[in-house]
DNA sequence: ACCTGAACACCGTTCAAGT
DNA sequence: ACCTGAACACCGTTCAAGT
């Protein structure tokens, strides 16, 4: 289903890497509002070449962010064979707040691009597959409540690292701090109350992804 | 401490008015990013006269949060007085989340004015009065631990709300659901455990807001 | 005092001309 | 094929001219 990567000539290959480096560089020392001027400047190739290999800006930022996820697809793949299943599922989720923390507001601008930009939701995907099979085997284990889903844990670690960012100068430590809050939540029996709604899935997000589709009927076959 | 209110002439209190609402309107409808030329056409006034009223395109969306977040401590004061401190607390937060759902991003650019406008600044301390009144009773009554505080409280309600409008074409009432899993960790007794770091305060908030100067002999007697 | 809209500065993006 | 930088379109903001 993916397309086979496109082979580029040597120095296309060159420049596209000197960009992502400058902008991560510079994207993390400034914010994510530096011009694109100064980004081609500091990789050393004109502006254009920037339009040539990413659409525009905000796909660029997706790249950083897919390249970001990769990794820590990566880190939870090797976490599933860790001893402790709660810890290996919370550890994973102190080294994506800790990066968070380091590079600035990348999150920041995740949010518009989310469902729209189809590198990013296929490198999103990645996460959700690590992250749903470390949640299934502390769940298993006992360490995390049932009644949640993976979406459910990214979606709560988003919201600590977005709040985080703009508060980072209060305290570095906050980020961490609240992800101990989340773990309490998760950690805590589903006594008290049932959570309202329902855990969302992976096909509710890609439903999502046709708003203005009101073709009424979807409700057919797809109630499984 | 906190200026006159300098009064202004009938028709130029009228525009100041009909440039607010327009702009509510406006951003509730699709976000953040309306051209100011469309929020002065739909108020029916010139462009230079948005900004005779409002320094900037910032400042403009920095007074209308401030309006919701007078809203919120009118509503919290009220809640004072309620039977059962912890609902109190937690239907407080459920009819902030709610309002947040409706119009869209609100909230998104807080982060970036939170600490650089004063008005905004006024607006949340005010916010973080009740809330803190209202996280003391409840702590009072045993409904919440004791080692957090307003500001914690603020955070993840707000990181809530902004990882929510991301997905609200998914489920619209996916924030409340995670608002339920942050009353679970508020509710949790800090048994396991202690939380990293210290709860943040006014005093942390305020001290951040100049970074730029390293004078070095803050902690004399600010130790209070 | 306040309002207006043309003019300005500053972005992201495109494209004709080069190699 | 790829690169370049001048040119373009589109913002937020300013300001001289009006009332």
């Amino acid at each position: 289903m993916a397309g086979e990567e496109k082979t580029l000539r040597a120095d296309a290959e060159r420049n596209r890497r000197r960009l992502l480096e400058a902008a991560e560089a510079l994207f993390g020392e400034r914010g994510l509002d530096v011009g694109v001027g100064e980004i081609a400047q500091r990789a050393g190739v004109g502006r254009g070449t920037l339009f040539r290999n990413f659409a525009s800006k905000e796909h660029l930022i997706a790249a950083i962010v897919a390249e970001r996820m990769h990794h820590a697809t990566a880190r939870g793949l090797e976490l599933l064979d860790a001893d402790d299943p709660g810890e290996a599922l919370f550890g994973f989720l102190d080294e994506i707040v800790g990066r968070q923390q380091m590079d600035r507001a990348l999150f920041e601008s995740v949010g518009d691009i989310y469902l729209s930009n189809e590198e990013i939701r296929s490198a999103q995907n990645e996460v959700l597959g690590v992250l749903d099979q470390l949640l299934v085997r502390a769940q298993a284990a006992g360490a995390v409540r049932g009644d949640v889903g993976a979406l459910d844990v990214l979606m709560l670690v988003k919201g600590v690292c977005q709040a985080a960012t703009a508060f980072q100068h209060l305290d570095a430590d906050i980020a961490k701090r609240h992800l101990d809050l989340i773990r309490a939540a998760l950690s805590a029996p589903p006594s008290a109350q049932p959570l309202r709604g329902r855990a969302p899935t992976l096909e509710d997000m890609d439903r999502a992804l046709t708003p203005p589709a009101a073709h009424a009927d979807a409700a057919e076959h797809a109630s499984a």
